[in-house]
RNA sequence: GGGCCGUUAACUCAGUCGGUAGAGUAUCUGCCUUUUAAGCAGAGAGUCGCUGGUUCGAGUCCAGCACGGCCCA
């Protein structure tokens, strides 16, 4: 008896009262001969199309259309009547309401949809009018059941705020938050303006490998994971770099590829291990050539998406009108960063500025790698108008082509807007002597840093070797992009399912 | 890696001095044919993130851990 009740108290508790209801609801519906998940149903017509036309008809201009309306889409609220009810449906294009009455639908139809819930896809079709409050509204002749939801929806006036819920349950978030889904939208626009930019300028779209055997092209920490079939490792790529410009050398002149890459790091506001980049590589262009198309293509970008060059991010005014201001690594120091122009050149007096910001280097690293962690320090946040950062050292640039006048430094560039590196370009390395020698001397020097590559890519310089014609590449971070037009502040908001910790702790070591 | 904050019903959140858990939404029952955060009356719903400790007694205090957020490096 005891042992009786114990039981059917544990089968009661094993999942909560909200959802055994609904799937109770559920299995009295297949009763009732209900199929719970049709699969008959014809493309309907959207809300938002019918209210584009409809909404300027006033309720007697209604009463002349004829026509009746099919939709199909999501109850998101519901209120009941005792023989009428009014819902509101949401489809991708937007929301309509639709009136249901027994007396319309008839006895039997109305007690199904009695059992219909919020979450709910439904199909209803009817004749428009205009509510005493003026809603546009469906009079529904007929009304079915599309898809049984089996899980309530988050609250329908607070929605869901939970950050972690909202990254781990993405569809729940696009369903509660319009401006999640119009955020992710704007992301997709933004990605063809690019594809379109580049495919109509003559570049060719390729792809490159992902998993590679000597990693290469970047200054990162590589995923690594392992191909049992050839018993090897291989490397998820930290860029294709080396694979677009081995392109160049096989003759296409002008290539890009938007795609993903992968990098062993922290996770922050503005990183996530996987993030989407364009690369794209030009022949007989230099990195000057760069600065103007990037200019050119982010103030398109601005004026489709924003209607301006001048917009609003999380509080700062950004003026993408070009030209940008642009400033050679040193300059900004000085300049930004009020560093005096003398200690530049002083490894140790730099070293002392560091350790005063609480920055320990030792002192066993080439002289850029100073000059580049004080940028970031003391310059780069404060870079809030589009900024072309030029004439990076040499040192730390080991894949671009040194300036004429000065080989110590780079004909590259870097552009910042707000306080954030968007891009990365320069003028191609093709002598495959210097190329060689600033491999090896990089890997000679690598000690253990892993965002250094442990092997020369030899095959590249082989390329090389062959002959690449004179050419500039730039990459663009697409994630932060998107940010920037989107006004999001974190690449969590711009990225459909950002890497978090699993659920319920992590997995071994 | 460090600091701070958070984790309570499906969702959004309260919870006082340590005394066995509360609201709104959602759900269920009843009434209701123009509502739109519908309304009225009633009901049910909880491993208070996890583990341990202190205590007669812990959502509350302490320690550790997990997950997340923000800031810093």
């Amino acid at each position: 008896m005891a042992w009786q009740k114990f039981e059917e108290f544990w089968k009661l508790s094993e999942e909560s009262q909200i959802l055994r209801q609904r799937r109770q609801k559920a299995e009295e519906l297949e009763k009732l001969g209900v199929d719970l998940f049709p699969n008959d149903v014809k493309l309907p017509e959207r809300a938002g199309a019918i209210k584009k036309v409809y909404d300027s008809y006033d309720a007697e201009a209604l009463e002349q259309v004829e026509d009746t309306f099919r939709v199909a889409g999501r109850i998101m609220a519901l209120r009941r009547f005792g023989k009428a009810a009014f819902f509101t449906l949401k489809d991708a294009s937007g929301l309509i309401q639709v009136h249901v009455m027994r007396d319309r639908v008839g006895k039997e139809a109305y007690a199904i949809f009695k059992k219909f819930d919020i979450g709910d896809i439904v199909e209803a079709e009817g004749r428009l009018f205009r509510t005493k409050t003026n809603e546009l509204t469906i009079e529904a002749d007929k009304i079915r059941l599309v898809t049984k939801s089996f899980r309530p929806l988050p609250e329908k006036y607070h929605g869901i705020k939970d950050k972690e819920l909202r990254y781990r349950r993405r569809y729940e978030d696009l369903i509660m938050n319009d401006e999640v889904a119009e955020t992710f939208r704007t992301r997709a626009r933004i990605i063809q303006m690019l594809r379109h930019y580049f495919s109509s300028n003559g570049f060719l779209e390729v792809e490159t490998p992902m998993m590679q055997s000597i990693v290469g092209g970047a200054t990162a920490r590589p995923f690594i994971t392992h191909h049992n079939a050839l018993g090897i490792d291989l490397y998820m790529r930290i860029a294709p770099e080396l694979y677009l410009k081995r392109l160049l050398v096989g003759g296409f002149e002008r290539v890009f590829e938007l795609n993903r890459n992968f990098r062993n790091e922290g996770i922050s506001l503005q990183h996530n291990p996987e993030f989407t980049m364009l690369e794209f590589y030009e022949a007989y262009a230099t990195y000057e050539d760069l600065m103007l198309r990037t200019e050119e293509l982010f103030a398109q970008i601005a004026l489709d998406i924003k209607g301006d060059t001048k917009f609003e991010y999380q509080g700062q005014d950004i003026d993408m009108t070009p030209p940008w201001r642009r400033m050679t690594l040193r300059e900004s120091l000085v300049e930004v960063g009020g560093v005096p122009e003398e200690e530049l050149d002083d490894k140790e007096a730099l070293i002392k500025r560091l350790e005063k910001l609480g920055v320990e280097m030792g002192s066993d690293q080439v002289l850029g790698k100073y000059l580049a962690k004080l940028f970031d320090l003391l310059v780069e946040p404060k870079l809030i108008q589009p900024t072309f950062i030029t004439h990076y050292p040499t040192d730390i640039s080991p894949l671009a082509r040194r300036n004429a006048e000065d080989p110590s430094v780079t004909d590259r560039f870097e552009l910042f807007i707000s306080g954030r590196e968007i891009a990365n370009a320069f003028s191609e390395l093709n002598d495959p002597r210097d190329q060689k020698a600033r491999f090896e001397e990089q890997v000679a020097k690598r000690g253990d840093d892993e965002e250094i590559p442990p092997e020369v890519d030899y095959d590249y310089v082989r390329a090389l070797e062959i002959g690449m014609p004179p050419a500039a590449g730039e990459g663009i971070g697409v994630d932060r992009l998107v940010m920037l037009f989107t006004d999001s502040p974190s690449i969590r908001d711009v990225i459909l399912f950002p890497q978090l910790r699993p659920e319920g702790g992590k997995k071994a070591s």
